[in-house]
RNA sequence: GGGCCUGUAGCUCAGUUGGUUAGAGCACGCGCUUGAUAAGCGCGGGGUCGAAAGUUCAACUCUUUCCAGGCCCA
């Protein structure tokens, strides 16, 4: 009897509808669509509601375009932490966000309305607006529901939507109440394209050609004890329309300043600067001869000059922020142009000058160049100051460098003194320290991963100016302040603002573009002079702070927040926020709420391309990830997200991808072969008792253990990619190449029922009901697929996202078989290591025999191991049968002898048993299967 | 130009307070297997640790400078 195909059909192969392909592209759509038929989502929230609160609260993304890699790989982070955390019993709601305002969308539709726009309301204009967010919070959300992100889709928070707009307005009122918010004369960045200011966020440097003057400005009256008939303060700068608006020249108090005869006049300029100035106006090579007296700074400061194009009388001032880089250590001084100017411009009392309008024009305080654009005006400046006999080097000249622009248009822009309303860093609020020292001593509450994140936004806490929140324009919250008719003096109420924001959780924002002044805020008096007429103020709020009170707005309204302490434990964004976000909610709780929003704040760093290179659209290394979604499935970004070190920057390459894949396929296979041997498995009524298990089953649940651990602490780190690498690592060294590949014969050739058998089983459920929600957050929908195909466990939930991690809250006979082996973990090392160290000497011996075509598989093989005490008596007490099992050859012979190990490869004697396929000695034992071994004959 | 950060094999990552010949997985090459088979197993090649200088008995590890790159800001 007995055909090799027949004995074929005795053995327990594995076997599993688990396909090896994935075909993710297509299983994804069908696993998404049966968590939304079985409201997944909502019964996780339902099975954590009385859990421990993990409160993590969505940072907004801007309502505009499609998603790329960042969103990608930062809503990926955010899913995995939420997914992690909900397993280990948390109630988390994640409430995904939208930022909806803000002139990148009112600037689209201008755009798409054209000429149309001039003759609408701004009430139409802004639904206009609306429909537009609208659209792209509806594309961005389907793009992240395909990703497999777990989140209260059906109901996010968007910053425009009414309740949210009305808070905004109330959250500005507890600024007013403090005190923070006024109105001030300042020079802001300001765009001459969509005449409106611009935030620090919405400025860009760009390379940039600019005229530069070297401006001659004769003194009233000569320093002490200069010699000469008359003598020139040097300046020199990059932008000549600001000089109609110079009030002062600032020199360094330490600085030496020399006077010297250049061209016919006396000039001066600082003395390490002398060198350059000399050649940038083609002047003879300095010597020093030529200098006719020095002075410090200091001993200049009060003289005045005359303003060439004005004849005004301008004071000499004193600055620390003149250096020696550039120029000529004279600094050309405009208050109303820059923010350094404006500063020690109010330490003088210079007053503000600003002679350009919203279209970025003169005015007529600018004298002859009033109408006059301010960057076409640069010539004629520059030909006035020729005419003038002033200009001292070639009116042409120019420096190229970085120059702000507009994020939007890319075109320059100019700073400029408006009329805005701030909220104000420095001053002392609700009886305590400003806001900035707040903010700064706050820092020390939160902890920053990584921790350097302290460190970053430390720096520009430290620097910044006031916060700018005015915006003119219309897409937007407005600041709910207005002003008497009579004598324009503001209304900045508490209690009318919130008043008004009722009307705006009815009706929303545009209410106040609908309503009147009395409807919105009830009848006013002007404290000043009794005038009961008054006008709303027009301008909107910044952006960043509608998203700066989403704290508040989303996660304190909807009581998702702690109630006491930091309302929420996890802000999660790229490190570009903490100018953004990060910067922008930490100063809206500390004045509202005196306390940080978050506990814990992470970073991520941006995606480049395989070089490191940033992605841009002009260096044409942007793709589109949902093309490589479409053919390899959302699952390859997920396993991207979790593999790189996100702390830095994040490649994403072809070729990353590709080895990705590789990681997933072994992955997969592996979990494959797991299920594939537990298809006649019953954990419910065939699991082994930890007692009754072999030893090398118990070991390798004790490697499986081990590695849960290090992914258990890795995930708690938020060290994702740790975690990846646990997991493949544990996949491919210690299952499938070491215990897969030796459980192989007990597994295919032993009774299908037998201990033995049942014992591997034990041991491969255990590990595989392990990994598999162990890999959830990550593989979330992979996972879910192999554990539809796992056998279940009675108590164990139908999908692997409402299990718990392994560890918690577990089944009694699962508890059992841990705790049996926590004491066993030393024992089986000391057992199984030392016998792994001389498996890999045998597999290279074995390799040596093989490429001399002693052996083809290593079954056909008998080895003697020859070596001391130490190395073999351990095996000998294993047993030979045991030490075959573990080198995967048919018979082991064991000796000590000598210093070294020393492994002979022989040619197995015996036959080949033609059902387990190992040269047995015992063939034919057993009278019913005469071409069979013991073993296998027994096993029939 | 300033602040913060990064640079270890083709790719992704480890390298503990400075201490032997720098590791892993994947990829690559060569074999085995054909009972995980568009799989599995074994062996092997591959790195001047971004560059240079310095401190030290000893540097991937500490210092400085430079180069390349990222984010933020001027």
């Amino acid at each position: 009897m007995g055909s090799m195909v027949e004995y074929k059909d005795t053995l327990n192969l594995p076997k599993t509808p688990f396909e090896m392909r994935a075909g993710l592209a297509q299983k994804e759509p069908k696993l998404l669509e049966s968590w939304q038929q079985s409201d997944l989502y909502g019964q996780i929230l339902k099975a954590r509601e009385s859990g421990p609160r993990f409160a993590f609260h969505d940072g907004p993304p801007y309502a505009n375009g499609h998603l790329h890699h960042g969103h990608i790989l930062n809503k990926i982070l955010k899913d995995i932490v939420v997914k992690d955390r909900t397993m280990r019993g948390f109630a988390t709601t994640f409430v995904p966000g939208w930022d909806c305002h803000g002139l990148p969308i009112e600037v689209q539709v201008d755009k798409e309305l054209g000429k149309k726009k001039t003759e609408m309301t701004r009430a139409e204009v802004r639904k206009a607006c609306r429909v537009y967010a609208d659209k792209f919070v509806g594309i961005q959300r389907d793009e992240f529901m395909r990703l497999g992100v777990f989140a209260r889709w059906q109901e996010p928070y968007r910053t425009m939507a009414y309740p949210y707009e009305a808070q905004t307005l109330r959250e500005l009122a507890k600024f007013a109440k403090a005190g923070l918010l006024y109105k001030g004369l300042r020079p802001v960045n300001w765009c001459l394209v969509h005449q409106t200011a611009l935030a620090e966020a919405e400025v860009e440097y760009e390379d940039h050609a600019s005229p530069s003057v070297y401006v001659a400005f004769p003194l009233d009256k000569l320093p002490a004890g200069l010699n000469a008939k008359a003598a020139d303060l040097v300046i020199w700068t990059t932008t000549p329309w600001t000089l109609p608006a110079n009030l002062a020249i600032s020199l360094h108090p330490e600085y030496d300043y020399i006077a010297l005869e250049v061209k016919g006049r006396v000039r001066i300029v600082a003395r390490p600067l002398v060198e350059s100035f000399l050649a940038a106006v083609k002047a003879p090579a300095f010597a020093e001869s030529q200098v006719l007296g020095q002075w410090k700074g200091r001993a200049l400061e009060g003289l005045t000059y005359t303003h060439p194009l004005n004849a005004k009388h301008c004071p000499i001032i004193l600055g620390e922020h003149v250096t020696l880089e550039a120029g000529t250590g004279c600094v050309h001084t405009a208050p109303g142009h820059g923010p350094e100017d404006f500063d020690i411009g109010r330490k003088y009392g210079l007053g503000v000058l600003s002679p350009v309008d919203a279209k970025g024009c003169f005015t007529a305080e600018a004298g002859v160049f009033v109408g006059e654009n301010v960057f076409a005006a640069n010539p004629k400046v520059v030909a006035e100051l020729l005419r003038l006999g002033v200009l001292l080097n070639d009116p042409h000249d120019t420096v190229s460098h970085r120059y702000a622009h507009c994020w939007r248009c890319h075109k320059p822009i100019i700073l400029r003194a408006t009329e805005q309303w701030f909220v104000s860093l420095d001053k002392p609020f609700n009886n305590g320290p400003t806001l900035r020292e707040r903010a700064l001593a706050a820092l020390k509450q939160v902890t920053w991963v990584p921790h350097w994140g302290e460190d970053r936004i430390r720096g520009m806490l430290e620097t910044r100016p006031d916060w700018c929140l005015s915006r003119q324009r219309t897409w937007g919250v407005p600041i709910g302040v207005a002003y008497c008719e009579k004598c324009n003096h503001p209304v900045v109420s508490y209690e009318k603002m919130n008043r008004a924001a009722e009307l705006f959780e009815k009706e929303g924002a545009d209410a106040w573009f609908t309503r009147s002044v009395e409807e919105l805020m009830g009848p006013l008096t002007c404290e000043k002079c009794g005038h009961t007429g008054f006008r709303k103020e027009e301008d909107i709020l910044d952006v960043w702070f509608d998203s700066g009170v989403s704290f508040a707005a989303v996660m304190e309204r909807e009581g998702l927040g702690h109630k006491d302490g930091p309302t929420v434990d996890l802000y999660l964004e790229g490190s570009d926020q903490h100018r953004g976000w990060f910067h922008s909610s930490l100063l809206c709780s500390l004045a509202t709420r005196e306390q940080p929003p978050y506990r814990t704040v992470l970073t991520h760093g941006f995606v480049v391309d395989g070089n490191g290179k940033k992605i841009s659209k002009s260096l044409g290394n942007a793709t589109d990830p949902f093309e490589t979604i479409k053919k390899d499935g959302a699952e390859m970004f997920r396993l991207w997200v979790a593999g790189e070190d996100y702390h830095e920057d994040i490649r994403l390459s072809q070729q990353i991808l590709e080895r990705l894949s590789d990681t997933y396929r072994k992955t997969r296979n592996t979990i494959r072969y797991l299920l594939g041997n537990l298809s006649d498995f019953n954990p419910n009524t065939d699991m082994v008792a930890a007692a009754n298990l072999q030893l090398l089953d118990r070991y390798a649940l004790t490697l499986t253990h081990d590695a849960t651990l290090r992914m258990d602490q890795a995930y708690l780190a938020y060290d994702f990619h740790v975690v990846l690498r646990e997991l493949s690592e544990l996949c491919t060294v210690e299952l499938s190449a070491f215990y897969l590949d030796i459980l192989k014969d007990r597994l295919y050739a032993s009774g299908q029922t037998s201990a033995k058998r049942r014992s591997a089983q034990t041991a491969l459920y255990v590990i595989a009901r392990d990994l598999l929600r162990l890999m959830a957050p990550i593989f979330c929908f992979t996972a879910e697929e192999a554990w539809r195909h796992l056998p279940r466990l009675s108590g164990d939930p139908e999908s692997v996202h409402l299990a718990l991690i392994p560890g918690l809250k577990e089944p009694a006979q699962i508890e059992a078989l841990w705790h049996a082996l926590q004491g066993e973990k030393d024992s089986l090392a000391q057992r199984y290591l030392p016998a792994r160290e001389v498996r890999r000497q045998v597999n290279m011996a074995l390799e040596e025999a093989r490429q001399q075509k002693k052996i083809g598989s290593s079954v056909e093989a008998a080895v003697t191991l020859l070596g001391p005490a130490g190395v073999i008596e351990p095996l000998t007490r294993m047993g030979d049968s045991e030490v075959a099992d573990l080198l995967i050859v048919s018979a082991v012979k064991l000796q000590v002898q000598g210093d070294a190990l020393v492994v002979n490869v022989d040619r197995a004697s015996g036959t080949k048993c033609p059902r387990c396929w190992l040269y047995r000695n015992d063939i034919g034992q057993v009278e019913a299967h005469p071409a069979l071994c013991r073993r296998c004959a027994e096993a029939l």
